[in-house]
DNA sequence: ACAGAAAATGTAAGCGCTTTCATTCTAACC
DNA sequence: GGTTAGAATGAAAGCGCTTACATTTTCTGT
């Protein structure tokens, strides 16, 4: 009843169909079939109709592993975040395969949670399933993971930091610079004493630059912070509240709360909203990243508003340009940072 | 200086190192080194550790798309969610992951943007990668694609919905069910003017059986709703900011909105908390999914609590049975789902 | 010391695909 | 009609890997 495959039945067929079972069932060659599919032009009409009925009957899916292999090519470029349980992380890798799919492109995304082991795997990996870019979150990798890359010539790019110690690519902001904005707003509000809710600063450069960045504007204005009153915790509403606590108990002085994230600053808010406090006027706090639920939150967060979108998305074209063997391509591309004044942040004496 | 490579240079060498290199670098066969990688007790301690330096020295990564070229396996499972933009996916994602890398099975994501269209060639595309096995969420794909995975024996698990409209396997709650146990609370406190304040419910099962489950327990109790009572809205705070407001605007004698997912309840009480409303005096709300911050809100939400990071370590759990040949697997993994009673929910007369 | 078993290693085929090169077919020209 | 350029197709090699099988080396026991 069933078209019998001359060569195919020969094989103990897995259930895969490939390139012989449909060349065989359309009486052509293999090199018939491949061309129908990757440069339809250079066959006949005829051939071709033939060809992709057959196709859709058996429901062949080319192996992707094997055309990369021939190619050299894998049409597939790599995307590793520390995590995907951040709004903007998620965003951004959208907006990233999004760019990417327009060229053509498909992505693969790891993620290390912040771990530069994991990381260094992470890369292995992309690596041996032949990814031909990576963008990689932030500067904080292993030198010898990024040397593998150098020497492998495979393009990358780091995302969300500038501050790479060397002349790789980046596509991001200066994150040093883009906190003092907030911290600027706060001291032109009148405030004196400070309290920062940081991330963990380990194997995070963004953590540590914001934290730094607040330092070194505080320390030219004459102002000392005690040790006591930076505290780091993991980017999480419960951590963050604990930290909140841990920050104003030691600290009952405090007026403006600095957070290196979000959503630490909508923990510290909701715990101080819980504890009777009420923001701004007994306290300010200000974020970082502008979350959309920032701007929906009552009351509304201050924050400095990144442009993840565009971060990502000029990364995406970088890396398609790297790939492409496009020269005197930009060494860092910055991307906007402004500061959004809503209505978390006051002045102190208002209360 | 440095070593000679008798075969590979030869070769164009692209700048990756193959397992020929590291075998000629090592003076030993590929299939040496082959089994020193892949069963190494069966490789003299010697050559093992020769070859192992080489690999390092060379910076050698075995070919993936090579390697389960050969072995017919790939080692690798793919998972396809509506987004990553949403923290139960982002979270059940991870915890997906977590389980098959205990069982040295690899991630590949892929995401739909709830479009059965792009859902299934996100199918083709991970089966072209050479997925062993594939996680898909909801039960709203198209039958096409469902045929694809049958007819080439491709093991998948259809996650967080238990509506198959056929025997396949299947992770996770009756959403039809699940959502009563909120409105039966709110029946219970008094409440008789309800608003539903839906997901798109278009090539989405979860929102619909949601819808669904609403209107099966209020009709059982002999309440009508009207047309207008019913809003649909992408899950996003400032859709559901104006899906709020239209839903009352027309409605004002709404006692209590039932969400159908938390992003929706989010917007619907931060909304109302914008307008004056006391919540939950002046209006109840319910979510359903129990975000992380639904718990730290102010006032907290009364939600549906579901198990997502159970529903996907089961999922991947079966599914690797699945690959392993087990048999008589389970049809339906039927997960817990529980209502949460919060502050954002009370009786209508209290206010 | 030597046969034979066991362990270690090498040879070479082949996974599914693309592409070069050779071959066949078509059409166009004088 | 006969040549030939050009288009369409096929044969076969080879991408990087694993493994069955062949071969060599090492270890037993007597």
């Amino acid at each position: 009843m069933t078209r019998t495959f001359p060569k195919a039945e020969m094989k103990k067929t897995t259930g895969s169909v490939t390139i012989d079972h449909v060349a065989s069932a359309a009486k052509v060659s293999t090199a018939t079939v491949s061309r129908a599919l990757n440069k339809p032009n250079t066959v006949s009409a005829e051939l071709k109709e033939k060809i992709n009925s057959v196709i859709k009957k058996l429901g062949y899916i080319p192996n992707a592993g094997a055309r990369s292999l021939m190619l050299k090519r894998s049409g597939t470029i790599g995307a590793i975040v520390p995590t995907l349980d951040n709004a903007i992380f998620a965003q951004g890798l959208a907006e990233f395969q999004r760019q990417l799919n327009q060229s053509g492109h498909q992505l693969l995304v790891a993620s290390s949670n912040y771990d530069p082991e994991i990381e260094a795997n992470q890369i292995t990996n992309l690596l041996s399933r032949g990814v031909e870019g990576i963008a990689l979150f932030g500067v904080s990798q292993q030198r010898e993971a990024l040397k593998l890359l150098k020497t492998r010539n495979i393009p990358y790019i780091h995302v969300g930091s500038l501050s790479a110690p060397y002349n790789g690519y980046a596509s991001g902001f200066d994150n040093r610079e883009a906190i003092k904005l907030g911290v600027q707003h706060l001291l032109s509000l009148g405030h004196k004493h400070f309290g920062i809710l940081a991330g963990i600063t380990a194997h995070n450069d963004r953590a540590r630059d914001r934290v730094e960045g607040v330092l070194e504007l505080l320390t030219e204005k004459k102002i000392q912070l005690k040790a006591d009153v930076i505290v780091e915790c993991l980017y999480d509403l419960h951590e963050a509240r604990l930290g909140f606590k841990k920050l104003l108990l030691n600290n009952p002085k405090i007026t403006a709360i600095i957070c290196g994230q979000d959503v630490l600053a909508l923990g510290a808010l909701l715990e101080a909203q819980k504890q009777g406090l009420r923001i701004p006027k007994d306290l300010s706090i200000i974020g970082f990243d502008d979350l959309e639920i920032s701007r929906h939150l009552l009351p509304s967060l201050s924050t400095i508003h990144i442009d993840a979108i565009g971060m990502w998305a000029q990364a995406a074209n970088h890396l398609i340009s790297q790939i492409n063997g496009v020269e005197n391509l930009p060494r860092k591309i910055k991307t906007n940072v402004n500061l959004v004044i809503r209505e978390s942040s006051s002045s102190p004496l208002k209360g």
